[in-house]
RNA sequence: GGGGAGGUGGCGGAGCGGUCAAUCGCAGCAGACUGUAAAUCUGCCGCCCUAGUGGCUACGGAGGUUCGAACCCUCCCCUCCCCA
């Protein structure tokens, strides 16, 4: 069977890539930014607003959607597509960061991590071969590998097993996969014949650790390779100091995924390390939080100088909240407790990232994107857009 | 007119002799958030300052009891409820 999912080089400037990826469900512009839908929705937007700031592809998790509403629930309305109405690119994360963030509630071992639901207690045994079955259900059109995605600092004891048995584990994921393409597997739907998997490198800030698992990752053989456990709580130099050594030493005619980065300087910062793709739910989660990103830097509109402004989130910005609605507006919407605030901040937020994505990709195809780069750190990292 | 309840920081509302500048909630002010258990969490929140086991003024008002009162007593002022 010959695999709609492709991924094209269009130009280069520098170490950072223009690109296309072409998926069942569509094609993405790359650099991308992938807006995170854990359970099949991007919190606070319907759809329409995500497809109009300008995403091409979403993040869905597979932890969250097999324990609500399920994986089989799902493969029988059609897939998480038909399911959840959007009609383009998902890519589902594999559950491996929840062995991160629900560090408590789970016990990993080399068979797989060993989770007490945080719905109702419950417990699953979430293997390598699980999650490749649950993400054939869904039928996303990349589906991730599982991993252990270990806090920072950990020591270098810890990273180096950690990284093995992720890599163990993505052996085994790829072998699941060739198994249910070759329908070899009873009791599986794949919903989406065509689902390409991600790898995933690990070995934290150590270098050594990071080749090693590149070479058993590229080794296994994946559609597009992801770099995991940064963002992390490490220093901002050590990450991007990592992300170029590890990003240089991947192949460069598949994609490159980031996982779970950034400030908007830092996906403009990790494009010229040679990033294709990004997700992060900080967009999302701080538009909800009342802090919104703009072409002058952060802003909060919980802040008592907005009460009387006029003015527009970012007078740059074409998003609806900008062209409909000033900051005094927004603001009391947020202290009112209005749901209108989180879509209506969360659509400006992910138009800026979006839009940021967009501008990165003009920039690459202009060759101009060194330029654009200094530019865009110089305004975007203030913590507040100048006043009047 | 008769009977009853109560007046505490911007609001609501605890406290009923010392450890009370006073629990808590709301409102207010600021901060955090990075493959989402998050429309969440944290800090501040009488006044002053060199920001602290610092100073000052405080629990309707005025007196009093006491080593010590937001808490007990007396009077006054003011609310609310029930019956006429």
């Amino acid at each position: 069977m010959s695999s709609p999912f492709r991924f094209t080089l269009k130009a280069t400037d520098g170490s950072a890539r223009l690109g296309e990826l072409t998926t069942p469900h569509g094609v993405v512009q790359t650099p991308a930014f992938m807006p995170v839908g854990t359970q099949g929705a991007v919190k606070a937007t319907r759809h329409r607003d995500v497809e109009e700031a300008g995403a091409e592809i979403i993040l869905a998790n597979t932890y969250h959607l097999f324990l609500r509403p399920g994986d089989e629930l799902i493969a029988r309305r059609g897939g998480l597509h038909r399911f959840i109405g959007w009609n383009h690119p998902i890519l589902t994360d594999s559950g491996g960061f929840q062995v991160f963030s629900l560090a408590e509630r789970c016990v990993v071992t080399d068979d797989g991590a060993d989770f007490r639901s945080h719905l109702d207690g419950s417990r699953h045994l979430l293997t390598p071969a699980r999650a490749v079955d649950i993400q054939a259900r869904l039928g996303s059109d990349i589906a991730m590998v599982l991993d252990e995605c270990l806090a920072y600092p950990a020591t270098r004891e810890d990273v180096a097993q950690s990284m093995r048995r992720s890599a163990q584990w993505a052996a085994r994921c790829r072998e699941r996969l060739t198994q249910l393409r070759s329908r070899s597997v009873d009791g599986v739907t794949v919903t989406n014949p065509c689902q390409a998997q991600f790898g995933i490198v690990q070995g934290g800030i150590f270098q050594d650790l990071r080749d090693e698992s590149i070479g058993a990752t590229v080794a296994v053989g994946f559609e597009g390779y992801a770099i995991g456990g940064l963002s992390v709580g490490e220093p901002i130099d050590v990450m991007y100091k990592v992300v170029a050594d590890t990003a240089a030493r991947l192949p460069e005619t598949q994609p490159r995924y980031l996982m779970g980065t950034g400030m908007p300087a830092d996906l403009v910062e990790c494009v010229a390390r040679g990033i294709d793709l990004f997700d992060c739910v900080l967009p999302t989660r701080n538009a909800r939080n009342g802090q919104l990103f703009t072409s002058e830097g952060r802003l909060n509109i919980k802040n008592a100088r907005y009460t009387e402004d006029d003015r527009p989130l970012d007078p740059r910005c074409g998003c609806y909240t900008c062209r409909t609605h000033s900051r005094a507006y927004l603001r009391h919407l947020y202290l009112a407790g209005e749901m209108t605030a989180g879509a209506l901040n969360t659509l400006h937020n992910l138009s800026f990232y979006l839009d940021t994505m967009r501008r990165i990709r003009d920039a690459i195809a202009f060759r101009t994107f060194d330029s654009f780069r200094q530019e865009f750190v110089r305004s975007a990292s203030r913590l507040s857009p100048q006043d009047s």
